[in-house]
DNA sequence: TGTACATCAGTGAACGCGCGTTCACTGATGTAC
DNA sequence: TGTACATCAGTGAACGCGCGTTCACTGATGTAC
């Protein structure tokens, strides 16, 4: 490990993207500059070079880290999931990533950017496994390609949709129960459907 | 009608609008500056501050537009929808148009700026209530608020990850049947699920 | 243990850029008498 | 029908700003002998 001293920071690369992800909470993406992260770091304006190709380069970097982090909120909601009920808290934790860290989660996934860095190449591939494993454990016998796309998409949506304040977001208790609700619902619409249907009665035509 | 001429551009109001548009489809939403609006209507750099408070007005008003637009998607796809095949083809439409505006669509949505403007809260709740009454046609008896949250959410997520690349948008009848596969899952699922576990023989534990 | 030197990780001045916005202005239009 | 004048919709210079990136540089570190 290298050392510190008043010249040579120690671990630049790493406070660069302490310092990216603090503005990224603090100005969302606009404020997410090259010179603003060296600013923070307490290092001039091109230090971030040694470590960082380009501008493109760090923010690749903070989505990765982004990815990990999203990785870790879902492993902690429950270590492997094998249900259709651990499959909403594990939902429920995907929209609380969103909610928790909003201009990381835009930076991840709606900012328009370098899509062939390795490292987010890599990030996705693995969520997009993660989930897949998690409807296959549910539904065994179900294939999980088609279903896990559609798990994917409803939780994704979730997230922007509260995100951007289109749904109520009021209280986080609020946001986890229409989150459980939808999953829910996902796997119940058609059974509510038909009964709903059956108990309205005969019908006004 | 205001007269045009050399001095007097006519309507800039729309020519900016259309510049705007024009810019984003072009350069993304990094692109979408007032003075850039303005080179390409071919006016001083300040003519737009005639017509728009400041640059985020002018962005309020390409969202607006964009909404419009949605909806008109939207409607074209099936001007009453009313069956779950009617709603399948209607969020077709809505994927669709996120893909064929890309950059529009993340103004519209994934842009964090102001949320307050008058015209921006009143196109969501009128997307809003479509959906909500797509739903309530196709399921009577079905409270529609829980299901048509559900609903959007899982077509919004789609139109996302296929924006950023993150679901297979090689072309748009792969997209289309995607999309629908998805939103059939939605009310089959549960069926599905249980057919298959039905079906796939004694457990192998 | 000491010295020469390559390498590494920073500095700081400078480049050219485009941005949003202000200001005082001016040319064109329309309206009242 | 003509004229005075208010209003509208533009112009153009200027402001201060922060940005990404380049360049030649220098201070600190580590390694070979």
């Amino acid at each position: 490990m290298p050392q510190a001293s008043a010249y040579h920071h120690g671990d630049l690369r790493a406070a660069c993207l302490r310092a990216a992800r603090e503005l990224l909470e603090e100005d969302g993406s606009a404020g997410l500059s090259l010179r603003a992260v060296a600013r923070r770091a307490g290092v001039s304006p091109t230090a971030p070079y040694r470590h960082y190709a380009d501008r493109d380069a760090l923010v690749s970097a903070v989505a990765a880290q982004g990815y990990e982090e999203l990785a870790g909120y879902l492993a902690a909601a429950h270590p492997s999931p094998a249900s259709a009920g651990d499959l909403a808290a594990v939902a429920v934790a995907y929209v609380r990533f969103a909610l928790d860290h909003p201009a990381l989660f835009r930076v991840m996934f709606a900012e328009p950017c370098d899509q062939t860095s390795e490292e987010r190449v890599a990030a996705t591939a693995a969520i997009r496994e993660y989930v897949r494993g998690v409807v296959h454990r549910a539904f065994p016998g179900v294939d999980p390609e088609a279903l896990s796309t559609t798990v994917w998409a409803l939780v994704h949506g979730l997230a922007f949709l509260h995100l951007d304040g289109k749904l109520d977001a009021s209280t986080p208790e609020v946001v986890d129960a229409q989150v459980r609700a939808a999953v829910q619902a996902l796997f119940t619409a058609s059974a509510t459907v038909a009964r709903a249907a059956a108990s309205s009665g005969p019908a006004t035509a």
